[in-house]
DNA sequence: GGCGTTATACTCGGATACCACGTGTCCGAGTACCCCCGG
DNA sequence: CCGGGGGTACTCGGACACGTGGTATCCGAGTATAACGCC
Protein backbone atom coordinates (compact mmCIF):
# COMPACT_ATOMS: atom_id res chain seq x y z
CA UNK A 1 0.00 0.00 0.00
CA UNK A 2 2.64 2.49 -1.35
CA UNK A 3 1.88 5.37 -3.62
CA UNK A 4 5.08 5.05 -6.62
CA UNK A 5 7.65 7.52 -5.62
CA UNK A 6 6.79 8.89 -9.25
CA UNK A 7 3.87 10.08 -7.66
CA UNK A 8 5.99 13.18 -5.82
CA UNK A 9 7.63 13.65 -9.01
CA UNK A 10 4.58 13.86 -11.68
CA UNK A 11 3.30 16.35 -8.87
CA UNK A 12 5.31 18.77 -8.79
CA UNK A 13 6.05 18.21 -12.57
CA UNK A 14 2.42 19.29 -12.67
CA UNK A 15 3.01 22.42 -10.75
CA UNK A 16 6.08 23.58 -12.55
CA UNK A 17 4.47 22.92 -16.12
CA UNK A 18 1.12 25.44 -14.27
CA UNK A 19 3.90 28.01 -13.32
CA UNK A 20 5.35 28.02 -16.51
CA UNK A 21 1.97 28.38 -18.74
CA UNK A 22 0.85 31.29 -16.15
CA UNK A 23 3.28 33.63 -18.10
CA UNK A 24 3.11 32.16 -21.44
CA UNK A 25 0.28 29.51 -22.54
CA UNK A 26 2.25 27.83 -24.81
CA UNK A 27 5.61 27.52 -23.62
CA UNK A 28 7.00 23.50 -22.97
CA UNK A 29 9.35 21.98 -20.83
CA UNK A 30 11.34 18.83 -21.75
CA UNK A 31 11.48 16.38 -19.89
CA UNK A 32 15.16 16.60 -19.50
CA UNK A 33 14.63 20.11 -18.07
CA UNK A 34 12.36 19.08 -15.45
CA UNK A 35 14.71 15.92 -14.51
CA UNK A 36 17.78 18.66 -13.86
CA UNK A 37 15.16 20.93 -12.50
CA UNK A 38 14.09 18.74 -9.67
CA UNK A 39 17.61 16.12 -9.92
CA UNK A 40 15.76 12.77 -11.01
CA UNK A 41 16.39 10.65 -13.42
CA UNK A 42 15.16 11.75 -17.03
CA UNK A 43 14.68 9.14 -19.20
CA UNK A 44 12.09 7.04 -16.28
CA UNK A 45 10.25 10.27 -15.32
CA UNK A 46 9.93 10.53 -19.18
CA UNK A 47 8.28 7.49 -18.92
CA UNK A 48 5.95 8.89 -16.35
CA UNK A 49 5.04 11.83 -18.32
CA UNK A 50 4.09 9.78 -20.71
CA UNK A 51 1.87 8.26 -18.30
CA UNK A 52 0.32 11.72 -18.33
CA UNK A 53 0.02 12.24 -21.81
CA UNK A 54 -1.70 9.44 -22.08
CA UNK A 55 -4.46 10.09 -19.35
CA UNK A 56 -4.78 13.30 -21.43
CA UNK A 57 -3.37 16.11 -18.81
CA UNK A 58 -0.24 16.73 -20.28
CA UNK A 59 0.41 17.36 -24.25
CA UNK A 60 4.02 16.65 -25.82
CA UNK A 61 5.49 17.79 -28.49
CA UNK A 62 8.30 16.73 -30.20
CA UNK A 63 11.34 18.06 -31.94
CA UNK A 64 13.29 21.58 -30.43
CA UNK A 65 11.74 23.72 -28.19
CA UNK A 66 9.40 20.50 -27.68
CA UNK A 67 8.19 19.19 -24.74
CA UNK A 68 5.30 19.14 -21.74
CA UNK A 69 2.60 21.62 -21.26
CA UNK A 70 -0.14 21.13 -19.71
CA UNK A 71 -3.44 19.67 -21.59
CA UNK A 72 -6.17 22.15 -20.04
CA UNK A 73 -5.73 25.05 -17.37
CA UNK A 74 -4.25 23.85 -14.42
CA UNK A 75 -7.42 25.01 -12.70
CA UNK A 76 -8.94 22.25 -14.08
CA UNK A 77 -6.85 19.42 -13.12
CA UNK A 78 -7.16 17.82 -10.14
CA UNK A 79 -4.78 15.69 -8.00
CA UNK A 80 -6.43 12.36 -7.83
CA UNK A 81 -6.51 12.81 -11.44
CA UNK A 82 -2.63 12.88 -11.62
CA UNK A 83 -2.34 10.62 -9.10
CA UNK A 84 -4.35 8.08 -11.00
CA UNK A 85 -2.69 8.75 -14.15
CA UNK A 86 0.55 7.40 -12.80
CA UNK A 87 -1.09 5.20 -10.35
CA UNK A 88 -3.82 3.41 -12.31
CA UNK A 89 -7.30 3.55 -10.97
CA UNK A 90 -7.65 0.05 -9.50
CA UNK A 91 -9.45 0.09 -5.96
CA UNK A 92 -6.90 -0.21 -3.14
CA UNK A 93 -9.54 -3.26 -1.94
CA UNK A 94 -11.43 -6.08 -3.90
CA UNK A 95 -13.78 -8.09 -3.27
CA UNK A 96 -13.06 -11.73 -3.85
CA UNK A 97 -16.08 -12.61 -2.22
CA UNK A 98 -14.50 -15.47 -0.37
CA UNK A 99 -17.49 -15.65 1.94
CA UNK A 100 -19.29 -17.81 -0.83
CA UNK A 101 -16.51 -19.56 -0.65
CA UNK A 102 -14.87 -22.90 1.65
CA UNK A 103 -16.84 -24.63 4.11
CA UNK A 104 -18.38 -21.84 5.68
CA UNK A 105 -19.69 -20.47 2.37
CA UNK A 106 -22.80 -18.03 2.72
CA UNK A 107 -26.14 -19.37 0.62
CA UNK A 108 -25.99 -16.57 -2.34
CA UNK A 109 -30.02 -15.68 -0.97
CA UNK A 110 -28.06 -14.18 1.82
CA UNK A 111 -25.51 -12.68 -0.28
CA UNK A 112 -28.01 -9.99 -2.06
CA UNK A 113 -26.78 -7.28 -0.67
CA UNK A 114 -23.02 -6.38 -0.72
CA UNK A 115 -20.22 -8.03 1.48
CA UNK A 116 -20.44 -5.70 4.51
CA UNK A 117 -16.47 -5.07 4.53
CA UNK A 118 -16.03 -4.47 0.85
CA UNK A 119 -18.92 -1.82 1.41
CA UNK A 120 -16.69 -0.28 3.86
CA UNK A 121 -13.36 -0.26 2.34
CA UNK A 122 -14.73 1.21 -1.05
CA UNK A 123 -15.79 4.13 1.38
CA UNK A 124 -12.88 4.65 3.42
CA UNK A 125 -11.18 4.74 -0.63
CA UNK A 126 -14.06 6.74 -1.47
CA UNK A 127 -12.84 9.70 0.87
CA UNK A 128 -9.52 9.51 -0.30
CA UNK A 129 -10.57 9.83 -3.80
CA UNK A 130 -12.56 12.81 -3.10
CA UNK A 131 -9.97 14.38 -0.63
CA UNK A 132 -7.54 14.38 -3.87
CA UNK A 133 -10.19 15.39 -6.22
CA UNK A 134 -11.52 18.71 -4.14
CA UNK A 135 -7.92 20.20 -4.79
CA UNK A 136 -6.16 21.24 -8.39
CA UNK A 137 -2.99 22.30 -9.40
CA UNK A 138 -4.00 25.61 -9.40
CA UNK A 139 -4.49 25.85 -5.99
CA UNK A 140 -1.58 24.54 -5.48
CA UNK A 141 0.23 27.00 -7.35
CA UNK A 142 -1.59 29.66 -5.50
CA UNK A 143 -0.29 28.69 -2.39
CA UNK A 144 3.48 28.50 -3.51
CA UNK A 145 5.14 31.53 -1.43
CA UNK A 146 4.80 34.76 -4.08
CA UNK A 147 7.40 35.17 -6.38
CA UNK A 148 8.23 31.45 -6.27
CA UNK A 149 6.62 30.98 -9.79
CA UNK A 150 8.21 33.39 -11.15
CA UNK A 151 11.65 32.16 -10.42
CA UNK A 152 10.34 29.14 -11.57
CA UNK A 153 9.34 30.18 -14.98
CA UNK A 154 13.05 32.18 -15.12
CA UNK A 155 15.07 28.91 -14.30
CA UNK A 156 12.48 26.56 -16.67
CA UNK A 157 12.77 29.26 -20.08
CA UNK A 158 14.84 27.37 -22.38
CA UNK A 159 17.88 29.81 -24.12
CA UNK A 160 16.24 31.29 -26.74
CA UNK B 1 -1.36 1.09 -4.57
CA UNK B 2 -2.85 -1.82 -4.06
CA UNK B 3 -3.88 -3.59 -0.60
CA UNK B 4 -2.21 -7.09 -0.35
CA UNK B 5 -5.33 -9.83 -0.94
CA UNK B 6 -4.64 -11.15 2.37
CA UNK B 7 -6.04 -8.22 3.54
CA UNK B 8 -9.44 -9.39 2.94
CA UNK B 9 -8.41 -12.56 4.47
CA UNK B 10 -7.85 -11.06 8.02
CA UNK B 11 -10.92 -8.80 8.00
CA UNK B 12 -13.06 -12.01 7.58
CA UNK B 13 -10.93 -14.01 9.54
CA UNK B 14 -11.27 -11.20 12.28
CA UNK B 15 -15.00 -11.18 11.73
CA UNK B 16 -15.58 -15.18 12.12
CA UNK B 17 -13.27 -15.13 15.39
CA UNK B 18 -15.45 -12.09 16.48
CA UNK B 19 -18.67 -13.95 15.81
CA UNK B 20 -16.71 -17.20 17.58
CA UNK B 21 -16.26 -15.01 20.45
CA UNK B 22 -20.07 -14.34 20.97
CA UNK B 23 -21.12 -17.59 22.30
CA UNK B 24 -17.49 -18.71 24.27
CA UNK B 25 -15.21 -15.80 25.34
CA UNK B 26 -12.33 -18.45 25.51
CA UNK B 27 -13.04 -20.58 22.20
CA UNK B 28 -10.02 -20.77 19.56
CA UNK B 29 -10.18 -21.47 15.61
CA UNK B 30 -6.64 -22.65 13.98
CA UNK B 31 -5.66 -21.44 11.23
CA UNK B 32 -5.91 -24.68 9.10
CA UNK B 33 -9.85 -24.68 10.32
CA UNK B 34 -10.18 -20.81 9.39
CA UNK B 35 -8.36 -21.61 6.00
CA UNK B 36 -10.74 -24.38 5.33
CA UNK B 37 -13.54 -21.89 6.10
CA UNK B 38 -12.81 -19.71 3.21
CA UNK B 39 -10.92 -22.19 0.64
CA UNK B 40 -7.50 -19.88 1.62
CA UNK B 41 -4.16 -21.54 1.51
CA UNK B 42 -3.65 -22.47 4.82
CA UNK B 43 0.02 -21.63 5.74
CA UNK B 44 -0.34 -18.61 4.15
CA UNK B 45 -2.88 -17.30 6.36
CA UNK B 46 -1.08 -18.32 9.66
CA UNK B 47 1.39 -16.25 8.26
CA UNK B 48 -1.01 -13.20 8.15
CA UNK B 49 -2.74 -14.50 11.27
CA UNK B 50 0.98 -13.92 12.96
CA UNK B 51 1.11 -10.91 12.07
CA UNK B 52 -2.31 -9.64 14.29
CA UNK B 53 -1.01 -11.72 17.26
CA UNK B 54 2.45 -9.44 16.74
CA UNK B 55 0.03 -6.31 16.38
CA UNK B 56 -1.51 -7.05 19.53
CA UNK B 57 -5.13 -8.33 17.91
CA UNK B 58 -5.27 -11.87 18.28
CA UNK B 59 -3.42 -13.96 20.85
CA UNK B 60 -2.45 -17.43 19.49
CA UNK B 61 -2.00 -20.39 21.67
CA UNK B 62 -0.42 -23.50 20.47
CA UNK B 63 -1.08 -27.48 21.12
CA UNK B 64 -4.74 -29.25 20.75
CA UNK B 65 -7.54 -27.44 20.97
CA UNK B 66 -5.50 -24.50 20.77
CA UNK B 67 -5.48 -21.32 17.51
CA UNK B 68 -6.54 -17.96 17.59
CA UNK B 69 -8.80 -15.74 19.30
CA UNK B 70 -9.53 -11.82 19.74
CA UNK B 71 -7.26 -10.45 22.55
CA UNK B 72 -9.84 -7.71 23.32
CA UNK B 73 -13.27 -7.72 22.94
CA UNK B 74 -14.83 -6.99 19.16
CA UNK B 75 -15.76 -3.31 20.02
CA UNK B 76 -12.05 -2.02 20.60
CA UNK B 77 -10.55 -3.60 17.51
CA UNK B 78 -11.11 -0.90 14.48
CA UNK B 79 -10.80 -2.29 10.64
CA UNK B 80 -7.43 0.14 10.52
CA UNK B 81 -6.07 -1.38 13.15
CA UNK B 82 -6.22 -4.73 11.61
CA UNK B 83 -5.73 -3.60 7.69
CA UNK B 84 -2.25 -1.78 9.30
CA UNK B 85 -1.51 -5.14 11.16
CA UNK B 86 -1.34 -7.15 7.60
CA UNK B 87 0.08 -4.00 5.96
CA UNK B 88 1.91 -1.74 7.52
CA UNK B 89 1.90 1.74 8.50
CA UNK B 90 4.06 3.45 6.49
CA UNK B 91 2.26 6.28 4.33
CA UNK B 92 1.14 5.95 1.37
CA UNK B 93 2.88 9.04 0.10
CA UNK B 94 6.24 10.59 1.58
CA UNK B 95 7.39 13.23 0.55
CA UNK B 96 10.99 13.89 -0.47
CA UNK B 97 11.67 17.06 -0.63
CA UNK B 98 12.38 16.66 -4.04
CA UNK B 99 11.50 21.05 -4.18
CA UNK B 100 15.26 21.57 -2.18
CA UNK B 101 16.83 19.35 -4.84
CA UNK B 102 18.30 19.80 -8.38
CA UNK B 103 18.47 23.08 -10.15
CA UNK B 104 15.62 24.53 -8.90
CA UNK B 105 16.37 23.86 -5.13
CA UNK B 106 14.16 26.52 -3.46
CA UNK B 107 16.39 27.86 -0.84
CA UNK B 108 15.68 26.21 2.65
CA UNK B 109 14.63 29.70 4.11
CA UNK B 110 11.20 29.44 1.96
CA UNK B 111 10.82 25.96 3.17
CA UNK B 112 9.77 26.82 6.40
CA UNK B 113 6.22 25.52 5.82
CA UNK B 114 5.64 22.12 4.48
CA UNK B 115 5.82 21.40 0.91
CA UNK B 116 1.97 21.68 -0.17
CA UNK B 117 1.49 18.92 -1.98
CA UNK B 118 2.67 16.67 0.47
CA UNK B 119 0.00 18.20 3.57
CA UNK B 120 -2.82 17.86 0.63
CA UNK B 121 -1.63 14.37 0.24
CA UNK B 122 -0.58 13.38 3.71
CA UNK B 123 -4.89 14.88 4.26
CA UNK B 124 -6.17 12.60 2.03
CA UNK B 125 -4.24 9.50 3.53
CA UNK B 126 -5.74 10.78 6.97
CA UNK B 127 -9.25 10.97 5.52
CA UNK B 128 -9.01 7.02 4.28
CA UNK B 129 -7.77 5.83 8.16
CA UNK B 130 -10.18 8.03 10.21
CA UNK B 131 -13.00 6.32 7.89
CA UNK B 132 -11.24 3.16 8.61
CA UNK B 133 -11.02 4.02 12.08
CA UNK B 134 -14.43 4.73 12.59
CA UNK B 135 -15.60 0.88 12.64
CA UNK B 136 -15.30 -1.59 14.69
CA UNK B 137 -15.33 -5.61 13.87
CA UNK B 138 -18.23 -5.46 16.15
CA UNK B 139 -19.80 -3.30 14.36
CA UNK B 140 -19.25 -5.90 11.38
CA UNK B 141 -20.93 -8.64 13.43
CA UNK B 142 -23.43 -6.58 13.82
CA UNK B 143 -24.24 -6.01 10.11
CA UNK B 144 -24.48 -9.56 9.38
CA UNK B 145 -27.69 -11.17 8.20
CA UNK B 146 -29.22 -12.70 11.40
CA UNK B 147 -28.65 -15.81 12.04
CA UNK B 148 -25.52 -16.26 10.47
CA UNK B 149 -22.80 -16.24 13.45
CA UNK B 150 -24.83 -18.75 14.86
CA UNK B 151 -24.14 -20.72 11.97
CA UNK B 152 -20.46 -19.60 11.86
CA UNK B 153 -19.94 -21.03 14.99
CA UNK B 154 -21.51 -24.17 14.40
CA UNK B 155 -19.09 -24.79 11.43
CA UNK B 156 -16.23 -23.63 13.35
CA UNK B 157 -16.88 -24.83 16.78
CA UNK B 158 -14.22 -27.52 16.40
CA UNK B 159 -15.41 -31.80 17.61
CA UNK B 160 -14.75 -32.29 21.26
C1' DG C 1 -10.66 -45.85 41.52
C1' DG C 2 -7.14 -42.07 41.54
C1' DC C 3 -2.72 -40.18 40.20
C1' DG C 4 1.66 -39.65 37.89
C1' DT C 5 4.11 -40.45 33.73
C1' DT C 6 4.69 -40.86 29.05
C1' DA C 7 3.63 -40.73 24.32
C1' DT C 8 1.12 -38.33 20.96
C1' DA C 9 -0.91 -35.33 17.90
C1' DC C 10 -1.94 -30.88 17.16
C1' DT C 11 -0.83 -26.02 17.26
C1' DC C 12 1.88 -21.85 16.23
C1' DG C 13 6.21 -19.59 14.64
C1' DG C 14 9.94 -18.50 11.69
C1' DA C 15 13.09 -19.48 7.74
C1' DT C 16 13.13 -20.45 2.80
C1' DA C 17 11.82 -20.15 -2.78
C1' DC C 18 8.85 -17.98 -6.56
C1' DC C 19 6.63 -14.25 -9.17
C1' DA C 20 4.79 -9.60 -10.34
C1' DC C 21 5.20 -4.69 -10.26
C1' DG C 22 7.83 -0.54 -9.77
C1' DT C 23 12.43 1.24 -10.93
C1' DG C 24 15.90 2.35 -14.09
C1' DT C 25 17.90 2.44 -18.73
C1' DC C 26 18.40 2.27 -23.54
C1' DC C 27 17.69 3.13 -28.50
C1' DG C 28 14.66 4.35 -32.48
C1' DA C 29 10.94 7.39 -34.97
C1' DG C 30 9.48 11.88 -35.85
C1' DT C 31 9.70 16.83 -36.23
C1' DA C 32 10.66 21.79 -35.90
C1' DC C 33 14.40 24.58 -36.39
C1' DC C 34 18.43 26.56 -38.65
C1' DC C 35 21.66 27.10 -42.21
C1' DC C 36 22.91 27.25 -46.82
C1' DC C 37 22.20 27.93 -51.59
C1' DG C 38 20.02 29.72 -55.60
C1' DG C 39 17.26 33.19 -57.80
C1' DC D 1 17.34 40.68 -50.36
C1' DC D 2 13.98 36.67 -50.33
C1' DG D 3 12.37 31.89 -50.76
C1' DG D 4 13.10 26.97 -50.84
C1' DG D 5 15.44 22.75 -49.65
C1' DG D 6 18.24 19.88 -46.96
C1' DG D 7 20.73 18.75 -42.86
C1' DT D 8 20.81 18.62 -38.01
C1' DA D 9 19.87 18.32 -33.40
C1' DC D 10 16.47 17.92 -30.26
C1' DT D 11 12.17 15.91 -28.67
C1' DC D 12 8.96 12.19 -27.38
C1' DG D 13 7.62 7.28 -27.43
C1' DG D 14 8.01 2.50 -26.67
C1' DA D 15 10.90 -1.78 -25.79
C1' DC D 16 14.40 -4.09 -22.69
C1' DA D 17 16.99 -5.50 -17.72
C1' DC D 18 17.12 -5.27 -12.42
C1' DG D 19 15.49 -5.18 -7.50
C1' DT D 20 12.17 -5.16 -3.87
C1' DG D 21 7.96 -6.79 -1.73
C1' DG D 22 3.87 -9.75 -1.80
C1' DT D 23 2.66 -14.74 -2.47
C1' DA D 24 3.19 -19.38 -1.40
C1' DT D 25 5.33 -23.29 0.98
C1' DC D 26 7.84 -26.04 4.16
C1' DC D 27 9.71 -27.86 8.47
C1' DG D 28 10.90 -27.37 13.45
C1' DA D 29 9.77 -25.94 18.60
C1' DG D 30 6.39 -26.13 22.07
C1' DT D 31 2.30 -27.63 24.55
C1' DA D 32 -2.27 -29.37 26.16
C1' DT D 33 -4.34 -33.54 25.61
C1' DA D 34 -5.24 -38.35 26.13
C1' DA D 35 -3.99 -42.80 27.01
C1' DC D 36 -1.60 -45.95 29.86
C1' DG D 37 0.37 -48.10 33.76
C1' DC D 38 1.09 -48.14 38.64
C1' DC D 39 -0.26 -47.59 43.39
Amino acid sequence: MKLPESTEWVLHAATALAQLAQFDQGSTASAAQLAEHYDLPAAYLAKQLQALVRAGLLSGSTGPRGGFRLARPADQITLLQVVEAVDGESPFYTCREIRQRGRGAVPPEQCREACGLAALMAAAEAAWRASLAATTIADVVAALPPGLPGRTRSLLARPR
